[in-house]
RNA sequence: GCCCCCAUCGUCUAGCGGCUAGGACAGAUGAUUCUCAUUCAUCAAACCGCGGUUCGAUUCCGCGUGGGGGCACCA
Protein backbone atom coordinates (compact mmCIF):
# COMPACT_ATOMS: atom_id res chain seq x y z
CA UNK A 1 0.00 0.00 0.00
CA UNK A 2 1.36 3.20 -0.86
CA UNK A 3 2.29 6.32 1.58
CA UNK A 4 -0.75 8.40 2.39
CA UNK A 5 0.60 12.00 1.76
CA UNK A 6 -1.48 15.19 2.41
CA UNK A 7 -1.23 18.37 2.11
CA UNK A 8 -2.62 21.66 3.71
CA UNK A 9 -2.21 24.75 1.36
CA UNK A 10 -2.98 28.10 2.57
CA UNK A 11 -2.39 31.50 0.98
CA UNK A 12 -1.35 34.07 3.49
CA UNK A 13 -3.67 36.73 2.09
CA UNK A 14 -6.17 37.04 5.19
CA UNK A 15 -6.12 35.90 8.61
CA UNK A 16 -5.97 32.55 9.87
CA UNK A 17 -9.53 31.18 10.55
CA UNK A 18 -11.63 28.59 11.95
CA UNK A 19 -12.46 27.19 8.43
CA UNK A 20 -8.46 26.73 7.47
CA UNK A 21 -7.86 25.62 11.13
CA UNK A 22 -10.24 22.57 10.53
CA UNK A 23 -9.00 21.91 7.61
CA UNK A 24 -5.62 21.53 8.52
CA UNK A 25 -6.48 19.55 11.51
CA UNK A 26 -8.09 17.24 9.18
CA UNK A 27 -5.34 16.85 7.43
CA UNK A 28 -3.31 16.71 9.95
CA UNK A 29 -5.65 13.84 11.73
CA UNK A 30 -5.28 11.22 8.35
CA UNK A 31 -1.73 11.61 8.01
CA UNK A 32 -0.83 11.33 11.82
CA UNK A 33 -3.85 8.14 11.98
CA UNK A 34 -2.58 6.50 8.64
CA UNK A 35 1.58 7.33 9.76
CA UNK A 36 1.82 9.03 6.53
CA UNK A 37 3.15 12.27 5.66
CA UNK A 38 1.80 16.01 6.49
CA UNK A 39 2.42 19.11 3.97
CA UNK A 40 2.47 22.53 4.28
CA UNK A 41 2.53 24.28 1.00
CA UNK A 42 1.92 27.98 0.69
CA UNK A 43 0.18 29.54 -1.90
CA UNK A 44 1.59 32.52 -2.19
CA UNK A 45 0.83 33.12 -6.41
CA UNK A 46 -1.61 35.67 -5.67
CA UNK A 47 1.44 39.18 -4.99
CA UNK A 48 -0.89 41.79 -4.64
CA UNK A 49 -2.28 39.87 -1.60
CA UNK A 50 0.67 38.69 -0.31
CA UNK A 51 2.04 39.55 3.15
CA UNK A 52 4.70 37.79 5.12
CA UNK A 53 2.96 38.70 8.42
CA UNK A 54 0.04 36.31 6.99
CA UNK A 55 2.43 33.76 6.51
CA UNK A 56 3.89 33.89 9.93
CA UNK A 57 0.17 33.73 11.55
CA UNK A 58 -0.33 30.92 9.22
CA UNK A 59 3.03 28.98 10.82
CA UNK A 60 2.25 30.26 14.61
CA UNK A 61 -1.51 29.55 14.30
CA UNK A 62 -0.64 25.79 13.54
CA UNK A 63 2.23 25.93 15.38
CA UNK A 64 0.12 26.78 18.77
CA UNK A 65 -2.56 24.29 17.64
CA UNK A 66 -0.03 21.38 17.56
CA UNK A 67 -0.49 20.66 13.94
CA UNK A 68 3.19 20.13 12.87
CA UNK A 69 4.09 18.95 9.47
CA UNK A 70 6.60 17.13 8.01
CA UNK A 71 7.24 19.04 5.11
CA UNK A 72 6.94 22.55 3.82
CA UNK A 73 8.82 25.75 4.71
CA UNK A 74 10.84 26.09 7.81
CA UNK A 75 8.63 28.26 10.56
CA UNK A 76 11.48 30.24 11.15
CA UNK A 77 11.61 31.52 7.21
CA UNK A 78 14.72 29.85 6.35
CA UNK A 79 15.14 27.01 4.81
CA UNK A 80 12.87 23.75 4.42
CA UNK A 81 12.00 20.39 5.26
CA UNK A 82 11.04 17.53 3.00
CA UNK A 83 12.92 17.05 -0.80
CA UNK A 84 9.45 17.93 -2.87
CA UNK A 85 10.80 21.72 -2.55
CA UNK A 86 10.12 24.39 -2.62
CA UNK A 87 7.04 24.65 -1.02
CA UNK A 88 6.52 28.15 -1.43
CA UNK A 89 4.17 28.61 -4.72
CA UNK A 90 6.25 31.92 -5.16
CA UNK A 91 9.42 29.65 -5.75
CA UNK A 92 8.00 27.01 -8.36
CA UNK A 93 7.50 28.92 -11.70
CA UNK A 94 10.10 26.65 -13.58
CA UNK A 95 8.12 24.05 -12.36
CA UNK A 96 4.73 25.65 -13.92
CA UNK A 97 6.88 26.35 -17.00
CA UNK A 98 7.78 22.63 -17.41
CA UNK A 99 4.23 21.35 -17.29
CA UNK A 100 2.93 24.39 -19.28
CA UNK A 101 4.93 23.09 -21.97
CA UNK A 102 3.99 19.50 -21.14
CA UNK A 103 0.41 20.46 -22.32
CA UNK A 104 1.55 22.59 -25.38
CA UNK A 105 3.47 19.70 -26.58
CA UNK A 106 0.81 17.13 -26.00
CA UNK A 107 -2.01 19.66 -27.99
CA UNK A 108 -4.11 19.87 -24.51
CA UNK A 109 -3.44 23.94 -24.51
CA UNK A 110 -3.01 26.78 -26.59
CA UNK A 111 -2.49 30.46 -26.40
CA UNK A 112 -5.85 33.02 -26.86
CA UNK A 113 -5.94 36.73 -26.58
CA UNK A 114 -2.25 35.79 -24.48
CA UNK A 115 -3.17 33.91 -22.11
CA UNK A 116 -2.93 29.99 -22.05
CA UNK A 117 -5.86 27.86 -22.07
CA UNK A 118 -6.60 24.57 -21.42
CA UNK A 119 -8.22 22.58 -23.80
CA UNK A 120 -10.77 19.99 -23.34
CA UNK A 121 -11.78 16.96 -25.52
CA UNK A 122 -14.99 16.57 -27.52
CA UNK A 123 -16.83 18.10 -30.18
CA UNK A 124 -17.20 21.85 -30.26
CA UNK A 125 -20.47 23.68 -30.54
CA UNK A 126 -21.57 27.41 -30.20
CA UNK A 127 -24.23 28.46 -27.90
CA UNK A 128 -25.66 32.01 -26.82
CA UNK A 129 -25.14 32.22 -23.53
CA UNK A 130 -28.07 34.15 -21.83
CA UNK A 131 -26.99 34.73 -18.35
CA UNK A 132 -23.07 36.26 -19.77
CA UNK A 133 -25.09 37.96 -22.55
CA UNK A 134 -22.59 36.76 -25.13
CA UNK A 135 -21.79 33.39 -27.63
CA UNK A 136 -19.37 30.90 -25.99
CA UNK A 137 -17.72 27.82 -26.99
CA UNK A 138 -18.92 24.78 -25.19
CA UNK A 139 -17.16 21.26 -25.33
CA UNK A 140 -19.01 18.17 -24.95
CA UNK A 141 -16.45 16.37 -23.28
CA UNK A 142 -18.63 13.77 -21.39
CA UNK A 143 -19.36 13.49 -17.72
CA UNK A 144 -16.80 13.66 -14.99
CA UNK A 145 -16.51 11.17 -12.22
CA UNK A 146 -15.58 11.77 -8.59
CA UNK A 147 -15.16 9.65 -6.08
CA UNK A 148 -15.16 11.06 -3.21
CA UNK A 149 -14.31 9.32 -0.10
CA UNK A 150 -16.72 11.76 2.17
CA UNK A 151 -19.26 12.64 -0.52
CA UNK A 152 -19.50 9.65 -2.63
CA UNK A 153 -19.88 9.59 -6.50
CA UNK A 154 -20.29 12.73 -7.89
CA UNK A 155 -20.76 13.43 -11.48
CA UNK A 156 -20.63 16.94 -12.57
CA UNK A 157 -20.04 18.21 -16.60
CA UNK A 158 -16.61 20.75 -17.51
CA UNK A 159 -17.78 22.06 -20.67
CA UNK A 160 -15.44 24.99 -21.65
CA UNK A 161 -11.78 25.63 -21.81
CA UNK A 162 -10.22 27.70 -18.92
CA UNK A 163 -7.07 29.45 -18.43
CA UNK A 164 -4.34 27.97 -16.54
CA UNK A 165 -1.79 30.87 -17.37
CA UNK A 166 -2.94 34.57 -17.46
CA UNK A 167 -1.83 37.03 -19.76
CA UNK A 168 0.42 38.51 -17.52
CA UNK A 169 1.93 35.26 -17.65
CA UNK A 170 1.33 34.35 -14.03
CA UNK A 171 -0.69 30.60 -13.28
CA UNK A 172 -3.88 30.21 -12.39
CA UNK A 173 -4.76 28.60 -8.83
CA UNK A 174 -6.35 25.35 -10.44
CA UNK A 175 -3.55 24.50 -12.45
CA UNK A 176 -0.48 25.14 -9.77
CA UNK A 177 -2.89 23.08 -7.39
CA UNK A 178 -2.94 20.47 -9.67
CA UNK A 179 0.75 20.76 -10.72
CA UNK A 180 1.78 20.92 -7.39
CA UNK A 181 -0.31 18.05 -6.03
CA UNK A 182 1.29 15.75 -8.36
CA UNK A 183 5.01 16.86 -8.17
CA UNK A 184 4.40 16.49 -4.58
CA UNK A 185 2.80 12.68 -4.78
CA UNK A 186 -0.09 14.24 -2.65
CA UNK A 187 -2.23 10.78 -2.41
CA UNK A 188 -5.00 12.43 -0.44
CA UNK A 189 -6.72 15.78 -0.74
CA UNK A 190 -8.97 16.57 1.84
CA UNK A 191 -10.18 20.48 1.82
CA UNK A 192 -13.67 21.93 1.96
CA UNK A 193 -16.61 21.28 0.37
CA UNK A 194 -16.61 24.47 -1.68
CA UNK A 195 -13.92 23.17 -4.02
CA UNK A 196 -15.96 20.17 -5.33
CA UNK A 197 -17.16 22.23 -7.85
CA UNK A 198 -13.39 22.69 -9.16
CA UNK A 199 -12.88 19.08 -8.85
CA UNK A 200 -14.18 18.23 -11.96
CA UNK A 201 -11.52 20.89 -13.59
CA UNK A 202 -8.55 19.43 -11.56
CA UNK A 203 -9.43 15.97 -12.48
CA UNK A 204 -9.50 17.09 -16.53
CA UNK A 205 -5.92 18.43 -15.42
CA UNK A 206 -4.47 15.25 -14.32
CA UNK A 207 -5.66 13.48 -17.28
CA UNK A 208 -4.19 16.12 -19.38
CA UNK A 209 -1.00 15.55 -17.94
CA UNK A 210 -1.49 11.65 -17.88
CA UNK A 211 -1.74 11.10 -13.78
CA UNK A 212 -4.10 9.21 -12.09
CA UNK A 213 -5.98 11.89 -9.61
CA UNK A 214 -5.61 11.18 -6.11
CA UNK A 215 -8.35 10.12 -3.86
CA UNK A 216 -10.64 13.53 -2.94
CA UNK A 217 -12.17 13.87 0.01
CA UNK A 218 -14.20 17.39 0.64
CA UNK A 219 -15.20 17.85 4.27
CA UNK A 220 -18.16 20.09 5.02
CA UNK A 221 -17.77 24.07 5.77
CA UNK A 222 -17.87 26.04 9.08
CA UNK A 223 -21.29 27.99 8.95
CA UNK A 224 -22.42 30.82 11.30
CA UNK A 225 -24.25 30.06 14.40
CA UNK A 226 -27.38 31.41 14.28
CA UNK A 227 -27.04 34.30 16.13
CA UNK A 228 -24.24 35.62 13.67
CA UNK A 229 -26.93 35.40 10.76
CA UNK A 230 -26.32 33.18 7.77
CA UNK A 231 -23.94 31.87 5.33
CA UNK A 232 -20.26 30.44 5.37
CA UNK A 233 -18.11 31.78 8.77
CA UNK A 234 -16.04 34.37 7.57
CA UNK A 235 -13.10 36.23 8.56
CA UNK A 236 -15.17 39.46 9.83
CA UNK A 237 -17.33 37.29 12.42
CA UNK A 238 -16.67 37.21 16.13
CA UNK A 239 -14.82 34.03 17.08
CA UNK A 240 -13.78 33.41 13.55
CA UNK A 241 -10.22 33.64 14.23
CA UNK A 242 -7.26 31.71 15.50
CA UNK A 243 -5.46 34.31 16.67
CA UNK A 244 -8.27 35.48 18.66
CA UNK A 245 -8.15 32.43 21.10
CA UNK A 246 -4.66 32.59 21.18
CA UNK A 247 -4.79 36.09 22.30
CA UNK A 248 -7.30 35.30 24.86
CA UNK A 249 -5.50 32.53 26.13
CA UNK A 250 -7.49 29.43 25.17
CA UNK A 251 -6.31 25.81 25.54
CA UNK A 252 -5.00 25.15 22.12
CA UNK A 253 -6.02 21.13 22.70
CA UNK A 254 -9.63 22.47 23.54
CA UNK A 255 -9.68 24.28 20.06
CA UNK A 256 -8.09 21.16 18.26
CA UNK A 257 -10.77 19.12 20.64
CA UNK A 258 -13.88 21.14 19.57
CA UNK A 259 -13.03 21.76 15.75
CA UNK A 260 -12.19 17.76 15.24
CA UNK A 261 -15.98 17.67 16.32
CA UNK A 262 -17.18 19.92 13.82
CA UNK A 263 -18.31 17.49 11.17
CA UNK A 264 -16.98 14.44 12.71
CA UNK A 265 -17.43 12.06 16.15
CA UNK A 266 -15.44 8.73 17.03
CA UNK A 267 -18.85 6.60 16.63
CA UNK A 268 -19.71 6.58 20.35
CA UNK A 269 -20.75 9.62 22.79
CA UNK A 270 -17.26 10.53 23.78
CA UNK A 271 -16.89 14.31 23.05
CA UNK A 272 -13.57 15.46 25.34
CA UNK A 273 -10.81 13.08 23.78
CA UNK A 274 -7.19 14.08 24.07
CA UNK A 275 -5.58 14.16 20.20
CA UNK A 276 -4.06 11.03 20.77
CA UNK A 277 -7.50 9.22 20.90
CA UNK A 278 -8.79 11.71 18.07
CA UNK A 279 -5.74 10.45 16.45
CA UNK A 280 -6.06 6.85 16.59
CA UNK A 281 -9.95 6.89 15.94
CA UNK A 282 -10.11 9.67 12.83
CA UNK A 283 -10.55 8.14 9.55
CA UNK A 284 -12.27 9.90 6.31
CA UNK A 285 -15.72 7.53 6.34
CA UNK A 286 -16.33 8.94 9.84
CA UNK A 287 -16.53 12.87 8.65
CA UNK A 288 -20.16 13.83 8.05
CA UNK A 289 -21.56 15.57 4.60
CA UNK A 290 -23.16 18.34 6.02
CA UNK A 291 -22.08 21.48 7.25
CA UNK A 292 -21.58 22.63 10.49
CA UNK A 293 -22.59 25.64 12.54
CA UNK A 294 -19.96 27.21 14.69
CA UNK A 295 -21.05 27.52 18.09
CA UNK A 296 -18.74 29.37 20.55
CA UNK A 297 -20.59 28.21 23.52
CA UNK A 298 -19.59 24.61 22.99
CA UNK A 299 -15.98 25.62 22.47
CA UNK A 300 -15.91 27.52 25.59
CA UNK A 301 -17.45 24.93 27.70
CA UNK A 302 -14.65 22.88 26.46
CA UNK A 303 -12.29 25.19 27.23
CA UNK A 304 -13.07 25.44 30.70
CA UNK A 305 -13.07 21.40 31.40
CA UNK A 306 -9.79 21.18 29.92
CA UNK A 307 -8.91 24.10 32.39
CA UNK A 308 -10.31 22.48 35.21
CA UNK A 309 -7.97 19.12 34.93
CA UNK A 310 -4.61 21.15 33.63
CA UNK A 311 -1.83 20.07 36.27
CA UNK A 312 -0.94 23.06 38.58
CA UNK A 313 2.11 23.82 36.97
CA UNK A 314 0.64 23.91 33.15
CA UNK A 315 -1.99 26.84 35.19
CA UNK A 316 0.63 28.95 36.54
CA UNK A 317 2.48 29.05 33.17
CA UNK A 318 -1.12 29.67 31.33
CA UNK A 319 -1.36 32.32 34.30
CA UNK A 320 2.06 33.97 33.68
CA UNK A 321 1.80 34.11 30.19
CA UNK A 322 -1.65 36.16 30.77
CA UNK A 323 -0.40 38.60 33.13
CA UNK A 324 2.71 38.72 31.17
CA UNK A 325 0.71 40.59 28.55
CA UNK A 326 -1.62 43.06 31.13
CA UNK A 327 -0.87 46.21 31.76
CA UNK A 328 -0.57 45.78 35.50
CA UNK A 329 0.59 42.17 35.06
CA UNK A 330 4.40 42.53 36.02
CA UNK A 331 3.27 43.78 39.22
CA UNK A 332 1.05 41.23 40.30
CA UNK A 333 3.99 38.66 39.46
CA UNK A 334 6.89 40.54 41.75
CA UNK A 335 5.76 37.81 44.46
CA UNK A 336 6.32 34.57 42.79
CA UNK A 337 4.94 31.98 45.31
CA UNK A 338 2.06 34.85 46.38
CA UNK A 339 1.24 35.27 43.12
CA UNK A 340 0.74 31.08 42.65
CA UNK A 341 -1.45 31.01 45.86
CA UNK A 342 -3.67 33.28 44.43
CA UNK A 343 -3.54 31.20 40.68
CA UNK A 344 -4.63 28.10 42.56
CA UNK A 345 -7.28 29.31 44.09
CA UNK A 346 -8.57 30.87 40.99
CA UNK A 347 -8.17 27.67 38.82
CA UNK A 348 -11.46 25.83 40.29
CA UNK A 349 -13.51 28.75 39.75
CA UNK A 350 -12.58 30.47 36.07
CA UNK A 351 -14.09 29.86 32.60
CA UNK A 352 -11.04 31.07 31.12
CA UNK A 353 -7.85 32.28 31.17
CA UNK A 354 -8.58 36.01 30.28
CA UNK A 355 -11.14 36.31 33.16
CA UNK A 356 -8.07 35.75 36.04
CA UNK A 357 -7.39 39.66 35.42
CA UNK A 358 -10.69 40.49 36.88
CA UNK A 359 -11.35 37.63 39.02
CA UNK A 360 -7.98 37.89 41.03
CA UNK A 361 -7.25 41.79 40.61
CA UNK A 362 -8.08 42.62 44.38
CA UNK A 363 -5.34 40.10 45.42
CA UNK A 364 -2.84 42.80 43.64
CA UNK A 365 -3.94 45.91 44.93
CA UNK A 366 -5.95 47.34 47.85
CA UNK A 367 -7.20 49.33 45.62
CA UNK A 368 -10.18 47.46 44.42
CA UNK A 369 -12.98 48.55 43.17
CA UNK A 370 -16.79 47.82 45.54
CA UNK A 371 -19.57 46.28 43.53
CA UNK A 372 -22.25 48.83 44.59
CA UNK A 373 -24.81 46.01 44.01
CA UNK A 374 -23.75 43.29 46.36
CA UNK A 375 -22.85 45.88 49.31
CA UNK A 376 -26.29 46.96 49.00
CA UNK A 377 -27.55 43.59 49.23
CA UNK A 378 -24.86 42.05 51.78
CA UNK A 379 -25.15 45.31 53.82
CA UNK A 380 -28.96 45.03 54.52
CA UNK A 381 -29.10 41.69 55.44
CA UNK A 382 -28.65 41.40 59.52
CA UNK A 383 -26.71 43.24 61.44
CA UNK A 384 -23.26 43.37 58.71
CA UNK A 385 -21.77 46.19 60.70
CA UNK A 386 -22.01 44.31 63.54
CA UNK A 387 -20.68 41.06 62.58
CA UNK A 388 -17.81 43.09 60.66
CA UNK A 389 -16.77 44.67 64.37
CA UNK A 390 -16.91 41.55 65.77
CA UNK A 391 -14.39 39.61 63.60
CA UNK A 392 -12.01 42.53 63.48
CA UNK A 393 -11.81 42.05 67.54
CA UNK A 394 -11.59 38.15 66.97
CA UNK A 395 -8.92 38.33 64.06
CA UNK A 396 -5.60 39.05 66.07
CA UNK A 397 -6.16 35.73 67.76
CA UNK A 398 -7.02 33.76 64.85
CA UNK A 399 -4.49 30.82 63.79
CA UNK A 400 -3.91 31.80 60.06
CA UNK A 401 -1.60 29.04 59.18
CA UNK A 402 -4.25 26.93 56.97
CA UNK A 403 -7.90 26.97 55.21
CA UNK A 404 -9.18 24.40 58.31
CA UNK A 405 -7.81 26.81 61.33
CA UNK A 406 -8.96 29.79 59.70
CA UNK A 407 -12.60 28.28 59.42
CA UNK A 408 -12.26 27.05 62.78
CA UNK A 409 -11.43 30.43 64.18
CA UNK A 410 -14.70 31.68 62.22
CA UNK A 411 -16.89 29.13 63.16
CA UNK A 412 -15.38 29.73 67.23
CA UNK A 413 -16.06 33.26 66.47
CA UNK A 414 -20.00 32.57 65.05
CA UNK A 415 -20.55 29.84 67.90
CA UNK A 416 -19.56 32.65 70.51
CA UNK A 417 -22.48 35.05 69.28
CA UNK A 418 -25.03 31.89 68.41
CA UNK A 419 -24.32 32.90 64.67
CA UNK A 420 -23.42 30.80 61.67
CA UNK A 421 -20.21 31.05 59.50
CA UNK A 422 -22.42 32.40 56.96
CA UNK A 423 -23.39 35.69 58.80
CA UNK A 424 -19.71 37.01 58.82
CA UNK A 425 -18.54 35.23 55.38
CA UNK A 426 -20.42 37.68 52.86
CA UNK A 427 -20.05 40.65 54.77
CA UNK A 428 -16.12 39.47 55.66
CA UNK A 429 -15.76 39.14 51.41
CA UNK A 430 -17.34 41.90 50.27
CA UNK A 431 -15.02 44.27 52.62
CA UNK A 432 -12.08 42.28 51.40
CA UNK A 433 -13.01 41.65 47.45
CA UNK A 434 -15.48 44.17 46.64
CA UNK A 435 -17.87 41.69 45.36
CA UNK A 436 -20.00 38.38 46.32
CA UNK A 437 -17.99 36.15 43.36
CA UNK A 438 -14.41 34.60 44.77
CA UNK A 439 -12.29 31.57 46.24
CA UNK A 440 -13.45 30.37 49.92
CA UNK A 441 -13.53 32.70 51.95
CA UNK A 442 -10.83 31.10 54.08
CA UNK A 443 -8.44 30.84 51.09
CA UNK A 444 -8.62 34.22 50.42
CA UNK A 445 -7.68 35.28 54.23
CA UNK A 446 -4.48 32.95 54.13
CA UNK A 447 -3.41 33.97 51.41
CA UNK A 448 -4.09 37.66 51.82
CA UNK A 449 -2.52 37.53 55.22
CA UNK A 450 -3.85 38.67 58.53
CA UNK A 451 -2.18 42.04 58.22
CA UNK A 452 -3.80 42.63 54.87
CA UNK A 453 -6.74 41.64 55.67
CA UNK A 454 -7.34 43.27 59.16
CA UNK A 455 -6.72 46.58 57.44
CA UNK A 456 -9.01 45.91 54.53
CA UNK A 457 -12.01 45.08 56.93
CA UNK A 458 -11.10 48.24 58.98
CA UNK A 459 -10.74 50.39 56.02
CA UNK A 460 -14.28 49.04 54.58
CA UNK A 461 -16.15 49.30 58.01
CA UNK A 462 -14.87 52.85 58.37
CA UNK A 463 -16.39 53.66 55.33
CA UNK A 464 -19.57 52.44 56.04
CA UNK A 465 -19.98 54.10 59.18
C1' G B 1 -29.81 31.86 -14.66
C1' C B 2 -26.94 27.05 -14.78
C1' C B 3 -24.32 23.15 -12.00
C1' C B 4 -22.96 20.52 -7.46
C1' C B 5 -23.54 19.22 -2.19
C1' C B 6 -26.59 18.81 2.16
C1' A B 7 -31.27 18.12 5.49
C1' U B 8 -32.69 14.52 13.33
C1' C B 9 -33.85 19.00 19.52
C1' G B 10 -31.82 26.42 19.30
C1' U B 11 -26.44 24.28 18.25
C1' C B 12 -22.85 19.85 17.55
C1' U B 13 -24.36 14.98 16.71
C1' A B 14 -25.82 9.10 17.42
C1' G B 15 -29.09 6.29 14.36
C1' C B 16 -27.16 2.72 8.72
C1' G B 17 -36.14 -0.71 7.80
C1' G B 18 -39.10 -2.35 13.46
C1' C B 19 -35.80 2.40 19.06
C1' U B 20 -40.03 5.09 24.92
C1' A B 21 -35.34 8.54 18.55
C1' G B 22 -29.62 8.40 22.52
C1' G B 23 -25.51 11.83 24.10
C1' A B 24 -23.20 16.85 24.52
C1' C B 25 -23.50 22.46 24.65
C1' A B 26 -26.95 26.20 25.61
C1' G B 27 -31.91 26.75 28.62
C1' A B 28 -35.25 25.71 33.10
C1' U B 29 -35.80 23.59 38.11
C1' G B 30 -33.77 21.43 42.41
C1' A B 31 -29.72 19.43 45.56
C1' U B 32 -24.61 20.09 47.34
C1' U B 33 -21.00 24.09 48.70
C1' C B 34 -19.03 29.85 53.33
C1' U B 35 -20.25 33.42 48.15
C1' C B 36 -19.46 32.47 43.07
C1' A B 37 -18.28 28.63 39.99
C1' U B 38 -17.82 23.38 39.76
C1' U B 39 -20.42 18.82 40.55
C1' C B 40 -25.00 15.98 40.75
C1' A B 41 -30.26 15.07 39.76
C1' U B 42 -34.63 16.26 37.07
C1' C B 43 -37.25 18.75 33.11
C1' A B 44 -38.04 20.93 28.35
C1' A B 45 -36.47 20.39 23.27
C1' A B 46 -35.92 17.19 16.88
C1' C B 47 -36.81 13.11 12.45
C1' C B 48 -38.70 19.84 6.63
C1' G B 49 -43.27 18.53 3.32
C1' C B 50 -45.68 15.33 -0.21
C1' G B 51 -45.68 11.09 -2.93
C1' G B 52 -43.88 6.22 -3.70
C1' U B 53 -41.12 1.09 -2.34
C1' U B 54 -42.21 -2.15 1.85
C1' C B 55 -45.99 -6.00 6.34
C1' G B 56 -43.40 -1.73 8.31
C1' A B 57 -40.11 4.03 7.06
C1' U B 58 -36.24 9.10 10.60
C1' U B 59 -33.65 5.37 7.69
C1' C B 60 -34.40 3.47 0.55
C1' C B 61 -36.27 6.27 -4.17
C1' G B 62 -38.61 10.66 -6.60
C1' C B 63 -40.45 15.55 -6.39
C1' G B 64 -40.92 19.95 -3.73
C1' U B 65 -39.07 23.27 0.03
C1' G B 66 -35.08 24.99 2.81
C1' G B 67 -29.75 25.62 3.69
C1' G B 68 -24.75 25.74 1.64
C1' G B 69 -21.20 26.00 -2.26
C1' G B 70 -19.43 26.78 -7.28
C1' C B 71 -19.95 28.97 -12.13
C1' A B 72 -13.42 34.69 -13.36
C1' C B 73 -7.26 36.04 -17.01
C1' C B 74 -9.35 35.47 -7.30
C1' A B 75 -7.31 31.67 -4.25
Amino acid sequence: MSQVRVRFAPSPTGFFHIGSARTALFNWLYARHTGGTFILRIEDTDQARNSEAFLKLIYDSLTWLGLDWDEGPDPTGVGERGTFGPYRQSQRGAIYQQYKQKLLEAGRAYEKDGAIWFKLLGERYKIFDDHRKKEVEKVQSGPVLIDDKIRGKVERQEDEDFVIFRSDGNPVFHFVNVVDDITMQVSHIIRGEDHLSNTSKHVRLYEGFGVTPPVFAHIPLILKSPEMGQGKMSKRDKGALIEEYQQRHFLPEALVNYLALLGWNPGDNREKMPSADIVKLFDLPGVNQSNAKFDGRKLANMNMTYLLEQPAERFISLAKAYFAKQPAGAAAMTNDAYFRAVMLMAQPKIKSVDELGAYTGYFFTDDFPIDAKVKEKVMAKGEAKARLAELIAALPAMDFSSDAAIEAGIKTLAESQALGFGDYQAVARLAVSGTNAGPNITGMFRVLGQERVKARLERFLASVA
